[in-house]
DNA sequence: ACTGAAAATGCCAGACC
DNA sequence: GGTCTGGCATTTTCAGT
């Protein structure tokens, strides 16, 4: 899992795919400073070495209904690997659960939770997450506002 | 900021754009079960009405070159607006800064902090974080592993 | 509202320098 | 890494259902 030597217009392309990930070839290369041909090899080779994972449209949560958000954290009572994978893959169906992290410390996981109020969350709460096997505790923080929004590192 | 009734072909539309940003209107159409035009024209709407927001790679952040994440909570020794205003900004500069959150509670604000090592972090804490006027306090904690990723909830 | 076809655009891929 | 051209895919529009 290297860091794939990358050379400055890669740099530039990712970025570029950051902020704008239906840019054609073309613009791509414009906006990079080279011709298309060169740009597209670029292109295929940080697509195939995994350094783009894929792309995908970036959406309004509150647009589509989800305009609160909560941070659990969640405590498990023994930490073997059984209850870790249980745990992870109840998770990952859930899709109240945008995104989930194992922390180190006492071991816990972080979530973040997308719901249309209060009342949803609640719901969820009770029948979904304090009924997975292993969880011990639970802590909820509710933000008032996202700052700064990224699913990466700006390249 | 309404949820803009979407029907339910618009939420395959979306769905479909999550996992596939790139898809043209042509294929969106197909597996929406839609012909070319509507498709495009529901599309455009979504777009108009900023539930999609954009589009954007996704990249490998260890790949990239920033395989260590750590959350950080920082306290304010004031709230007042210039306080955090002046954070806000700071924080939207760094490059470090992936996501960040502005708490209920005790008003604090959580971050999510991309580096590629341990050592890039304590130059970031020391040099950039702790030296923003008002910050009072900071508690890091480090994840293990991204269990679940997500930009937004799925449509 | 969706469908289908036709027209115009513009994109990508490949061979080659 | 750059240029060019052939060929194709995509988007858009328009008339029809």
């Amino acid at each position: 899992m290297e860091s794939t030597n990358l050379d400055e217009i890669d740099r530039a392309i990712l970025r570029e795919l950051q902020s704008n990930g239906r840019l054609t070839v073309q613009e791509l290369s414009e906006r990079v400073g080279l011709s298309p041909s060169p740009c597209a090899r670029r292109l295929r080779m940080l697509e195939a070495a995994g350094v783009i994972r894929g792309y995908a449209a970036t959406l309004d949560e509150a647009k589509l209904g989800f305009p609160v958000s909560i941070f659990v954290s969640v405590k498990l009572d023994k930490q073997v690997d059984d209850a870790l994978v249980n745990f992870e893959s109840r998770v990952r169906g859930y899709p109240e659960v945008v995104d989930c992290w194992l922390m180190t410390g006492p071991r816990d996981y972080l979530l973040r939770i997308a719901v249309s109020d209060l009342a949803e969350f609640e719901k969820f709460l009770t029948s979904s997450l304090t009924r997975i096997e292993g969880v011990a505790s639970i802590e909820s923080s509710i933000p008032l506002r996202r700052v700064k929004a990224g699913s990466a590192r700006r390249a």
